[in-house]
DNA sequence: TGTTAGCACTCCTCTCGATAGAGTGCTAAC
DNA sequence: GTTAGCACTCTATCGAGAGGAGTGCTAACA
């Protein structure tokens, strides 16, 4: 365990490195953070640090800067727990109130407000469908050989497509088909309703196979991957202004990723940790990132888990503040999306 | 006008500078392509079409790059027509049934399909909601005091949204409105659905002016900005490895640009030719983009012309291949989105 | 008259070495 | 245990010089 003046010198390094993002030296410590020692008594302190892994050289005669392990101490350790001030709070509720209209654009503007107030990549991912009950599906008509078929969750989501049906089929058949199928699968979730289900259907209520085979296109799309799962970026901009993005080539590695929805996707994967989670570093599973930390959390709407939010940044990033407006959109984006389904 | 030997030089410069992005000297000229002229005569061609201001000079001792009337006078005159291969065309159908399963999808995936083939950055502008048939709207029932309100176009586009109804109101109560609202509004296009309709619907036919206000607002939106107006982005990376952007300041100009959405809209906007158009450099209104050149197209659905397409990348751009790939996606991107109606 | 070879000139770019500066580790003294 | 002093290491920066690419001009040639 570390001593007191270690913590202290630790932490002055790690808070200086954050907001320089250069190499701190003993000098520098003694000077700018008043520790009551001189910098020689720093310098040893600092050989020992390094030793320990909680800080690294990138050369003989560099100051130092933070490794991940001493991230990570910082994070567990060190920080002290900020919060998202009042006026920050007025600022973000304005912020919805004047430019978010619709559900999508929630999404959509939480990312900005996130991206704006870290100065980081943020991303948000917008409520499972597969997490989502079902509540009925109806056909609409559109003209004589097609209808536009409505999926309804109970959250007021709604998933559809153009279908068309066979000849010779009415109407009233496709609505009679919907009353038997909505009483089959009222009140599941999405994930719930497995291929099982959708065969059993099959077999005992719909005849024909051409209208089967659309209707269940629409149902299994709707299980796997829809418009509601969407992953909303804001702020990637951000990222080149990082002087540890200087570097074109890196920053074309981390856009290449963050161009593939289905990884973003699996990055974000829904966590059953309801909590603010942390990733330094090379903790984060996915290589192109592993020179990045990501701060995520969960939002919740009447207590489920439905989505999550993150930034993603340098490792070399102001946790605290981080940590204080994910914190805080964790509780408050449920309340804001229930205002939009009102 | 150019003489032919001026135009023959002109021309293998610029096409030198497009595959090298390096200044070109009288003597690669002389070497590279057979004028049957020595590199003294080219250079005082060059030192003419540098006066008439087709060619630029770095500095002194440098070779020559395109100037924008250079680039001008290339694509109008010089250029050869060029095609798609029956090979690429394959490749671009099977790329869509592998990968686009809905009509979204099918908007992404001609970005990426566009930055893929022409390695720059490209745009699609779906359809617009506004340009759309308004065909009927209906409620769908939620709880006891919510209903989906559901617009449906002649295309088979939904736009909709939840929303609460007053106390003491009966669902057949809405159903009745919905007739009438239908019975106004049927076979109208949206941009023709102004205010005063609005309110002519408002006096005549709702009573409610809570109910109004919320039927009104998502009529509205229809009429603004949805879902169905966004620009969808390919190929953002491919930006960075284009050596005019080595520069990381640039670039965060430009991703600057594509981060905001209204502003695509605005660069993407529809033009009633229907062609393609190019813009190169300075011709660009948008500021941040007068370093680059864009193509655009048009695509129609039976005719109507509904969205657009674009590449946006360097002036030294591959003009003849780029218009090859926007040509045919012109002209083919509207039966691919048929498909998907049906 | 148009074309070409030759040559001096300009300007950029790369490399090399010297220098300044930051920071360290070690030792000896406090 | 702490600190001052000092030699040492490594980097970043700057300028000089060499090399190279390309030009414009002139004079000669067909």
């Amino acid at each position: 365990m570390l001593d007191e003046r270690k913590k202290k010198i630790l932490q002055a390094l790690i808070t200086d490195y954050i907001s320089t993002a250069e190499p701190i030296g003993s000098r520098t410590i003694a000077r700018k953070y008043d520790l009551g020692v001189g910098p020689a008594t720093i310098r040893n302190e600092m050989a020992d640090l390094e030793m320990l892994g909680y800080i690294e050289q990138l050369h003989t005669s560099s100051g130092r800067i933070p490794s991940a392990k001493g991230y990570r101490f910082y994070v567990d350790s060190l920080l002290a727990p900020e919060q998202v001030t009042d006026n920050e709070k007025v600022l973000i509720n304005n912020w919805y109130e004047a430019k978010a209209r619709r559900v999508e654009e929630v999404f959509q503007e939480t990312a900005k407000i996130l991206s704006r107030m870290t100065r980081n990549i943020s991303m948000v991912l917008a409520p499972q469908f597969s997490q989502c009950i079902f509540k009925y599906l109806q056909f609409l008509p559109l003209d004589e050989h097609r209808v536009i078929l409505v999926i309804v969750t109970d959250t007021g989501f709604i998933e559809n497509k153009v279908i068309s049906f066979p000849e010779g089929m009415l109407f009233e058949d496709l609505q009679q088909i919907a009353g038997r199928i909505n009483s089959r699968l009222a009140g599941l979730s999405f994930d719930k309703i497995k291929a099982s289900i959708l065969r059993e259907i099959k077999e005992n209520i719909l005849q024909d196979p051409r209208l089967f085979d659309s209707t269940l296109q629409v149902l299994r799309e709707a299980l796997t991957v829809s418009k509601s799962d969407r992953v909303y970026l804001g702020g990637t901009t951000q990222l080149l202004s990082q002087p540890e993005f200087r570097d074109v080539d890196k920053v074309k590695g981390l856009l290449n990723i963050l161009e593939q929805d289905k990884l973003l996707r699996d990055i974000m994967h829904v966590t059953e940790k309801d909590g603010i989670l942390v990733r330094i570093g090379e903790e984060n599973k996915y290589i192109g990132i592993q020179e990045c930390s990501m701060v995520q959390a969960t939002y919740a709407i009447e207590g489920q888990v439905v989505g999550a939010i993150a930034v993603l940044g340098p490792t070399r990033m102001e946790y605290g503040k981080v940590m204080a407006i994910l914190e805080f959109m964790h509780s408050h984006l449920g309340e804001i999306l229930k205002k939009y389904k009102v």
